[in-house]
DNA sequence: TTTATTGGAGTAAACGATTACTTACAGTAT
DNA sequence: ATACTGTAAGTAATCGTTTACTCCAATAAA
C-alpha cells in the first residue's frame, strides 16, 4: 500500500554477515554472541532503520503483550469515569511490565459486550479484565484461551479470580454514621439490582436499618437508571417522601441529586443530609462538599493487573476473590 | 504454555475435506464457493470450535485494525478527563469500522511519549492519533510506517494532519462577554505554555483585552501547573491582585479554584467572575454554576477517528488542519 | 594423538493465515 | 473430435519472527 517494503530480520542478518537466529538473538538477548557480532548486528540495524515486527514475533511466540479491559467505560459524555480511573490502575501497571491495554467498551450491554468478547480472538490477547455488563450471563462459553479477570462485579456463575470492592461492609458503615447522626428516614438512591455491586450495597443498606429495628420504607428506595438525569429527576421524587438523609450509590447519579438540590435551594445537610459513591474532585467544589465512600478505583485497577499478569505469567488459572475495603470521607454534607 | 493446540484453518480444511484456500475465502467472503461447500466449512468450523487467529492474518494481510491514541489520558486520579472523553469519541467510529483502539498515556511527557511511540512497532499499527506533549520535539524521525494524525495540539514542525478546537477564537469571545459584563481586571490562569492550545488561549485572551484598549497586567496573569491544587493554590494568589473576573483555561485548575474560592466564601459572580474551559457535569454543581468554554471534545474525538481511517483506507497521507468551534455555555457565573 | 567439552553461530521448521497461480471438470461452440 | 469458456476449488509461497537442532573450531582431558 505505501510501497515501503518493511526492512526484516532477514535484511539486518545479510548487512551483518551473520544468520537471522543471531539477529533474533542479539534483539532478545536469548544467548550469548561476542561484543563484536553484537556490534555489527546494532550496526547494521540501524543503519537500515530497522523496527521488529511484532505482530510476527506473538504469531511465532504466541504472546501479544496486550491485555484487554472491558467496561462500560466509554457510554456517552456524560458516563461515569469511574472505570477511567480504574483503566488508569490497570495501565500503570501494564506499561510497567510491557504490556499494553486495549481498551473496550461495553457500554454495560450484553449484546455490545458479548460482540467484544468474540471480536478478541484467540492470540490476539494474552488476557481480558472484564466488567460484567450482567450477572446473568453465561460468559465462560464466550471465552478464548486466556486467562480472564472479573473486576468490580462478577457473574452469577463466577469460575474466574474477580477483584471487587467490599462494597456491603462500606455501605453498612455508611449509613451506621448516618443513623449516628439521628436520621430514620434515610433515602437510598441508585442504579439498577442487575449488576452485584448495586446488590450488595442495597444489603448493606438494608441490613443496616433492619439491625437498628427500623423498616423498610419502599417508597424511600429508588433504583433508577445510572445518568445524571435520571439522578436528578429521582432526587425530586424521592424528596415527596420526606426523607431526612440520602444515600447515593453512583457518582453520576449524585451529581444529578446534588445538582436538583441547589436548583432548589434545599439545605445541606439541615433540611438533607447527603453521603455518594466516589471521591472525585468535584465532590469538594458541591455547597458544601460532599461526604463520600471513596473507593480506591487506581488501586481496583492496580490490583487486577497483578493479579492477571500473575496467571498468565504462571500459566495457572483459578477463582480467589480479593476484596478491597472503601473508606468513608466525611465532609460537611452528612 | 495451556497444553491445548489450537485449532487452525488448516485443521477445519481437513475435518470438512476441502482446501485452506477455501476456508479462507469461506470466512472472507473472497471469492464465489458453492453453498453445499460453505455448509461443510461452517459446520466443521463450529465442531472444532475454530477461532479465527487474527496475528496471523495481520502478518500476512499486513493489518492490524488497531489504531493506537498516545495523550496524558491517565497520568493520575485526579487528572484531566478531557482527552477521556476524546477517546471515547474516537472509540465509538472505530468500533464501527471494526477497529480497535489502544490506548497509551504520555503523562505530558515528553520521554515517557517516545518510549510509547517506539514501542508501536510497524505493523503492530494501522495508525496513530497524538496529543503531543510538548511542541519542541521532532516527531517525524520516531513515527513508523503509519498514518498519524494530531489531535488536540500540533508541535511546532507539524507534517501531519490535525483535529484542533479553534481555541482563540473561542477564549476571544469569552473574554469579550466578560469585558462587556464591565469587567477590567480581568485574570488568566492556565497551564504552561509548551502546548499550542495554551498558546492559543493566551493569544484570545491578550489579543481581546489589547484591542479594548486594555494594558496587560502581568501580575493577573498565571501559568501554573494543570492541577487541582495549582489551582486552589493559584487562585489564592491570583485574588491579592484584586481581579473581578478570572478566566481559567483548564477544566482541573478550575476545580481547584472553585474549590478555594469555596473554601474562602468569595461570592460568584459578584466578587470575583469565574469562566472556565470544558462543559462537564461538575460544572453544574458548582454555587453558582459555571459558565464554560465548550469544548467539543467527544466531537474532537469522532472528527479525527474519520481522518485517520481515510488516510489509512485512501493511503495518503498530507497535513490538512481541522478545526472544530467551541461554545460559551452561559451559567450564573459570569 | 584421540576424544570430550565448550563457546559461538548457522539452518530451517514452525506459527496460522492470505492469495497468486494452477487445475479439473463440465458444457458449448466450431 | 477439438478447442474454448467458465465455474469451483486446490497448491504452495509468503508475511517476519522464534527456536530446536546442528555444526565447527578451539581448547582441555585422556
Amino acid at each position: 500500500m505505501t510501497g515501503k517494503k518493511n526492512v526484516s530480520i532477514k535484511d539486518v542478518a545479510l548487512r551483518a554477515n551473520v544468520s537471522t537466529a543471531t539477529v533474533s538473538h542479539v534483539i532478545n538477548g536469548t544467548r550469548f554472541v561476542s561484543n563484536e557480532t553484537k556490534q555489527k548486528v546494532h550496526f547494521a540495524m540501524n543503519e537500515l532503520n530497522f523496527r521488529i515486527n511484532s505482530v510476527a514475533r506473538s504469531l511465532r511466540s504466541r504472546k501479544s503483550y496486550i491485555i484487554a479491559f472491558l467496561a462500560p467505560i466509554l457510554a456517552s459524555e456524560t458516563s461515569n469515569f469511574y472505570f477511567m480511573s480504574v483503566a488508569a490502575g490497570v495501565q500503570s501497571v501494564l506499561k510497567q511490565r510491557g504490556y499494553h491495554l486495549v481498551l473496550s467498551d461495553s457500554s454495560d450491554n450484553i449484546e455490545v459486550e458479548n460482540k467484544e468478547i468474540s471480536m478478541f480472538d484467540s492470540q490476539m490477547i494474552d488476557g481480558l479484565i472484564v466488567a460484567p455488563a450482567s450477572r446473568d450471563c453465561d460468559y465462560e462459553l464466550l471465552f478464548g484461551d486466556y486467562p480472564v479477570v472479573y473486576i468490580d462485579r462478577v457473574p452469577n456463575d463466577c469460575e474466574r479470580d474477580s477483584v471487587l470492592i467490599d462494597n456491603k461492609t462500606a455501605t453498612k458503615e455508611a449509613i451506621q454514621k448516618i443513623l449516628d447522626k439521628g436520621h430514620q428516614r434515610i433515602a437510598f438512591l441508585s442504579g439498577p439490582l442487575s449488576v452485584t455491586t448495586t446488590i450488595e450495597r442495597y444489603e448493606g443498606y438494608s441490613e443496616t436499618l433492619m439491625s437498628a429495628g427500623l423498616n423498610l420504607d419502599d417508597s424511600l428506595i429508588c433504583f433508577g437508571d445510572v445518568s445524571f438525569e435520571s439522578g436528578y429527576r429521582n432526587m425530586g421524587d424521592l424528596l415527596e417522601r420526606n426523607p431526612t438523609a440520602i444515600f447515593v450509590t453512583d457518582n453520576v447519579m449524585a451529581m444529578g441529586a446534588m445538582a436538583y438540590l441547589q436548583d432548589h435551594s434545599i439545605r445541606i445537610p439541615d433540611q438533607l443530609a447527603v453521603v455518594g459513591f466516589d471521591d472525585f474532585l468535584w465532590t469538594r467544589v458541591t455547597h458544601p462538599p460532599l461526604t463520600v465512600i471513596q473507593q480506591p478505583s487506581f488501586q481496583l485497577g492496580v490490583k487486577t493487573a497483578e493479579v492477571i499478569l500473575q496467571r498468565i505469567e504462571d500459566g495457572t488459572s483459578g477463582k480467589q476473590e480479593y476484596r478491597l475495603n472503601a473508606n468513608i470521607i466525611v465532609r460537611q454534607s452528612l
